[in-house]
DNA sequence: TTGAAAGCGCTAACAA
DNA sequence: TTGTTAGCGCTTTCAA
């Protein structure tokens, strides 16, 4: 482990550090093309790496990265996210500190003072679900929030747009020529946001449609394939005139429970009943029977956007300073035209 | 962000900087309380946090560990892993560096280096999922393979004992009273290794209980629920007596994918077969209906494992380097006895 | 075109 | 019990 430093370049090169620092920095305007050569050479020769923590600490800029969260990477849920963040920073010559906080407070603070104290030249506070948080204290100004949003604002931030999301899934449904169609909610008492939003998008689409809202069709459970499963079989037991023909669930896994609930009544997907899901979630969406036509999360995206504004290489949105990011619809095979019996 | 420096809380206190640190650094056996306390408090009024950079350029520690990995952040599966690691650096005051290479070996490479060039302490490189891999050039001594074995040894290595987790899952088995006991393998050119040794431990157990095994009952498929059903469904194709009547699946999507087999031919879980999966895998083995009895992979114990070897505060294994952990069994409902008609 | 020297913020000998 | 000083490995004026 004994390190080889700048000087031991440039002893073999027979120049000084100096030289060396501007040969490797590419800082070549005025070096002698056979001294960048020899300094080069050099280098390779002795196996130099150079100590970034040296250069932090001479820069000032460490070029990493802090993302604290509460549970994203030790979820099987927002891995997406991590991973566009990690494109995101790769691509601009920063490394990542990563630390997982449980969303407890004290665990919370002191990641951050650590992270401070590290030099981290850009921060991310990000949540497994789309929330609204309170601020830590101690961020440092331009931490950018991803899937949630400080409550008293004040930060740049990035969540799914589930309005539009809402929108989407339930359009799927119209265009497939259903006219009831039923949202399948979480029943929580501090529902997330989500929630709301996607079910303000399922009655923005009713009202385009012309359909009048039926209370009955707003149904609630569990956030759970169990959960689903119970909600969604109360539904199917209307009477067939009062019955809906789409479903739009809250979530995949509880579009999972609609599956069950149908064939439990002897019912297929799709001929009898059109099942929307949303989340897109790995091992659970595509591996349904038929597979689960759901609208997405753009994890991802929002993971690349947080860091790139982290990172100062894209603005921030102007007037409101929370960024939406566009919930595709992912089509399979879960939605078809409404029983003609209906 | 014009962070205050240790000469900052000297000045404020009317100290030197050298006795600033002593007291922040908790060195005050021959530091007058007095003047202790007043550092403290000096460091508390200025808001003071150390410049770790500073400090790990001077101390040639830096407390931080680099964790490399194919893609164990941005998958569902074991981001539990992650979660061992963290907890265990957390204990130990250090942070982690996470990055992820898809499994390029240019993009290992580079990250190998500025790991190395970060001067971290300790590192990890791990896999998704339980593999022999070829070590990258430029690893350090003590890096630590997680869920993976270097090829050439040379290294500790944490990997699941998949044999005894084969033989965990067919005594489960055994146990309920099953004689048929069917095995449904993963069908690839280049199966995992988890694939033979789970094979392994499913052989001993029928060898222990005075079993012959049925080659028939060795099926294969694809490694997804469809292919876990037709695998399924080929095998409850067979007339009565040569009909498994307990399934151990590779792992819990295909054994998803044998309960669709089983329902499409009328049969219940666990009434008229029984069934085993691999993994415990969130959101699929307990969501199934009945919830599936399987076995866990110890992905936070194999991360803990890791990291404080990386660290130093846990002796690698001796004779050979590579350390099994072990694979419990979740019992959960889909094991039952066998059919009385059987 | 290159080198000498200072200094980033901290810790650790050594001196007082 | 506390302060002075050197130096970790690098970059960056400034001078030559």
């Amino acid at each position: 482990m004994a390190r080889v430093r700048i000087s031991d370049v440039a002893t073999a090169a027979g120049v000084s550090t100096a030289t060396v620092s501007l040969v490797l920095n590419d800082r070549v305007e005025r070096i002698s093309p056979a001294t960048a050569a020899r300094v080069r050479q050099a280098a390779a020769a002795v196996g130099y790496t150079p100590n970034t923590v040296a250069r932090g600490l001479r820069t000032q800029r460490t070029h990493t990265l802090g993302l604290i969260s509460d549970t994203i990477a030790t979820t099987p849920f927002a891995g997406r996210m991590l991973a566009g963040a990690q494109d995101a920073a790769r691509e601009h010559g920063y490394l990542v500190f990563l630390v997982d906080t449980d969303a407890d407070p004290k665990v919370e603070e002191k990641a951050i003072r650590a992270l401070v104290g590290q030099q981290v030249d850009a921060m991310i506070y990000a949540a497994m679900w789309h929330r609204v948080v309170e601020a830590p204290a101690g961020l440092p100004t331009g931490t950018v929030f991803l899937d949630c949003r400080p409550s008293g604002g004040g930060f740049p931030a990035v969540v799914p747009d589930d309005r539009q999301g809402g929108v989407a899934a339930v359009r799927e449904l119209v265009a497939a020529g259903h006219r009831r169609i039923a949202y399948v909610d979480v029943a929580e008492d501090e529902p997330p946001v989500a929630s709301g939003l996607r079910h303000q998008g399922y009655l923005e689409v009713l009202a385009e449609a012309g359909i009048t809202p039926d209370p009955a069709l707003h149904a609630r459970g569990e956030t759970s394939a169990a959960g689903g499963c119970a909600a969604v079989g109360r539904l199917l037991d209307l009477p067939a005139d009062r019955r809906p023909t789409g479903i739009f669930c809250f979530n995949d896994r509880m579009a999972a429970g609609a599956y069950v609930a149908a064939h439990r009544r002897g019912m297929d997907v799709p001929r009898d009943v059109s099942i929307v899901g949303y989340d897109d979630q790995q091992l659970v969406a595509g591996e349904q029977d038929p597979p689960l036509t759901t609208v997405a999360l753009p994890h991802y995206e929002m993971g690349r956007w947080a860091t790139e504004v982290a990172l100062g290489v894209r603005e921030p949105p102007r007037e409101d300073s929370t960024h939406l990011m566009p919930c595709p619809i992912v089509r399979r095979d879960s939605v078809g035209p409404p029983p003609t019996a209906a």
